[in-house]
DNA sequence: CCTAAAATATACCGATCGGTATTTTGTTAT
DNA sequence: ATAACAAAATACCGATCGGTATATTTTAGG
């Protein structure tokens, strides 16, 4: 690893809770010279501009959360402890004790959805992918009995997904993590009666 | 109404879709002197600051629900038919038919959370309004028999929540309708499960 | 119709915005 | 050790930021 990719890196960790708290119009150069220590030629030195820092900055949230949830699903072995991993791992992200500002996916999406096609696009990905994977979770329960064989996969992904990422915006705005035990109690029954 | 008052409502009118796409940080006094076609002077003639702009602008897109749910409640019967209401009214916060932008709290709560409390004081306080508003229709749903006795108010109030905004994340940044409907899908079978 | 007050427009403020050309510093291979 | 190169710092750019003092226009009451 050079100097440049390490350099580039350092200002990815240190950005990417700033962005995912501030937002991409509401973070600006000056916080990332502040959060990093380093200068404006520097950072420019590193990126083309604002945009490739955000996007660096969003996907380093994205694959903190991700590589987390695959960890944890692996442990796993029934297919419906595999859907309620996230209750766990999210978890973290309303307390902060994980990537700071909450949901990158979630955050992003709102940011960005009217004003930042790039961003967007990239959201939008990670939420296609994130439906993908509980349909295919979801497939492989109905093929090994531990699902109903007339549930709709498309459609058990995006519930859970709009549950999770309500049930984050909910907790994280009150600070109250006994609203998420609730929620999360909700789609745990959700998912048990699945099969 | 006095001219000024007039003004006051033209102003918060016009800018309410801009603060609800753009969100707090992203909305700059250009964009309200563009959309109103008034000047710098007039804007702050009418208000003290940007702030207080954008506190008008969510108090105006809120109360637009509000207004919006309250009156297609009252021509339902059932509390069931009256907690799916939410199903029908943000429908058209997706498709964009409605106040540009989606969902004034969910875009807000995100918007403001970690960045500017007044306004993160104003969205909490729309939650958990929210929330007391599904608790007591639940309440009265057990009184008169239509719910189980043993649920939990509170819990459903907050799932309806979650289940609702997370949709209109997902419909919304997706810009599937059809998402939307799977997910209300959802919904609709947990009210009817809950009596 | 005229005047006083209210409302809006004009012109400007310093600060900060994102971005860049140039210089200085640090690194690395010979 | 030094030359060649990479990386970071300095100093600066025009544009836009939110905000204000003042001048002009519009409104409303007598």
């Amino acid at each position: 690893m050079t100097k440049a990719e390490k350099t580039r890196n350092f200002i990815v960790e240190k950005t990417a809770p700033i962005f995912n708290m501030k937002g991409y119009a509401g973070t600006s150069l000056n916080d990332i010279t502040a959060a990093t220590g380093l200068t404006k030629g520097s950072i420019y030195g590193n990126f083309a501009n604002k945009d490739e820092v955000a996007m660096a900055a969003f996907d380093y949230n994205l694959k903190n959360v991700s590589t987390r949830i695959e960890a944890e699903m692996n442990r796993q072995t029934s297919i419906k402890d595999k859907l309620l991993v996230y209750i766990d791992i999210y978890q973290k992200f309303i307390d902060g004790s994980v990537s700071a500002g909450g949901c990158p996916v979630l955050n992003t999406a709102i940011d960005a959805d009217d004003t930042h096609p790039e961003l967007r696009g990239r959201v939008l990905k990670a939420v296609l992918d994130w439906k993908n994977k509980i349909g295919k979770l979801v497939e492989a329960g109905i093929a090994n009995k531990e699902i109903y064989a007339d549930q709709n996969p498309e459609q058990i992904a995006l519930t859970i997904i709009a549950m999770v990422e309500g049930g984050i915006m909910i907790s994280k705005l009150t600070s109250k993590t006994e609203y998420w035990g609730l929620i999360t109690g909700s789609l745990k029954k959700y998912v048990d009666s699945l099969g």
